[in-house]
DNA sequence: CTGACGTCGCATGGGC
DNA sequence: GCCTATGCGA
DNA sequence: GTCAG
């Protein structure tokens, strides 16, 4: 068994304990150890290795023994035991964007629903409305998320969505109170493969950047609209994501929503080294630790915290946790911050 | 051994 | 109609 | 379930 194919079997444990409604942590543990595996370039010459396999971050002693018997003997007990608590097809309904575990469970569990044609003939059927957590709207959106599905399978290639992608960067940055636009997400990293657009926007007139963009020619309908996030479908079928947020927020936001996921976790880690937060909208001071404190009652206890640099541009934020500039093609953790450190 | 594990915006359903 | 807890997505 | 303190 590969290394892919072994993650893809942690990730589909995370899943079906999802459905058990386990403790999130541990789902996330074995999602993590997943993506951690997928991603580890070291030498790993043998799978069987559980020492080795402990070294892996995200990897400890139950996951590397699990790993063991499935590189060893291709299967793997508790995975059965698992997947014998569900119909087989069920894992195909998280593919329909709105059902996550909790709604899933609900509809396996009072409808007897397993795979997306049941939850179809269910829609239309009405019975979906009348559970409870359940309502007409939801049942709707249910339905148009299945045709959504149907066309799309969910993913786009970046060549497909190029031209949409750029028509709307151009023209909100023509609109008279954008200060900054810019395409972010896995399109600004230029992968092949593209789930959605994400769009930032700066401005000190959010309502009119967003009335402007839900009124695009290329909008087709809207899913989600607030203050500072908004959510349409485009003529193309893909999602689009708009953001927006001040000038002095914008950097932080082009990086948090350009990712990659993988990349923000390290840059949010080598803030925390400086003694800082580092989040979508600002660098900031990390805020007093409540059982830090008792020592030397009466003096300012002051924790190594550097001054935080101003963050004007993204390049700005790169420079303030001592790296150089990372180009968005190589935001994905694997080596950008060996390579952008910079050794003094 | 124990506590943390990211965090927040939006839509919805249901109670009032 | 308003308020809030929950699920979901990112 | 994993990790750091």
């Amino acid at each position: 068994m590969t290394k892919s194919q072994i993650a893809e079997v942690l990730e589909e444990i995370a899943t079906l304990l999802e459905l058990k409604d386990e403790n999130p942590f541990k789902i996330r543990a074995y999602a993590n150890a997943a993506r951690s595996l997928e991603t580890f370039g070291g030498n790993l010459a043998d799978l069987q290795d559980e020492e080795a396999l402990g070294k892996i971050p995200g990897i400890g002693k139950a996951i590397a023994a699990k790993i063991k018997e499935l590189a060893g003997t291709g299967k793997l007990k508790y995975l059965e035991e698992l997947r014998a608590e569900f119909p087989a097809a069920i894992l195909e309904l998280f593919s329909i964007s709105g059902l996550g575990a909790k709604k899933i469970k609900a509809l396996y569990e009072q409808l007897q629903i397993s795979s997306i044609e049941q939850l179809r003939e269910a829609c239309e059927l009405g019975r979906v409305a009348q559970l409870p957590g359940f309502g007409e709207t939801t049942q709707a959106k249910i339905c148009t998320a299945i045709e959504q599905r149907a066309k799309h399978f969910g993913y786009f290639q970046f060549g497909q969505i190029a031209a949409e992608a750029e028509t709307l960067r151009r023209d909100l940055a023509a609109h008279a109170d954008a200060l900054q636009v810019d395409v972010a997400g896995s399109y600004r990293r230029r992968r092949e493969i593209v789930r959605d657009v994400d769009l930032v926007v700066a401005t000190k007139k959010p309502a009119a950047i967003t009335e402007f963009f839900i009124k695009h020619a290329l909008v087709e309908s809207i899913i989600a609209q607030g203050p500072t996030k908004t959510s349409v479908r485009l003529r193309s079928g893909i999602q689009c994501d708009l953001r927006v947020v001040s000038s002095a927020e914008y950097p932080f936001a082009l990086n948090y929503f350009t990712g990659s996921k993988e990349h923000n976790i390290e840059m949010r880690s080598r803030a925390l080294e400086r003694g800082w937060t580092l989040n979508e909208y600002r660098l900031a001071r990390l805020p007093p630790d409540p059982k830090a404190k008792k020592l030397r009652a009466g003096q300012a206890v002051r924790r190594p915290t550097i001054k935080i640099p101003t963050v004007r541009e993204e390049a700005d934020l790169y420079r303030a946790l001592a790296l150089d500039f990372v180009p968005p093609e190589l935001r994905e953790n694997c080596g950008e911050f060996e390579a952008a450190e910079k050794h003094s």
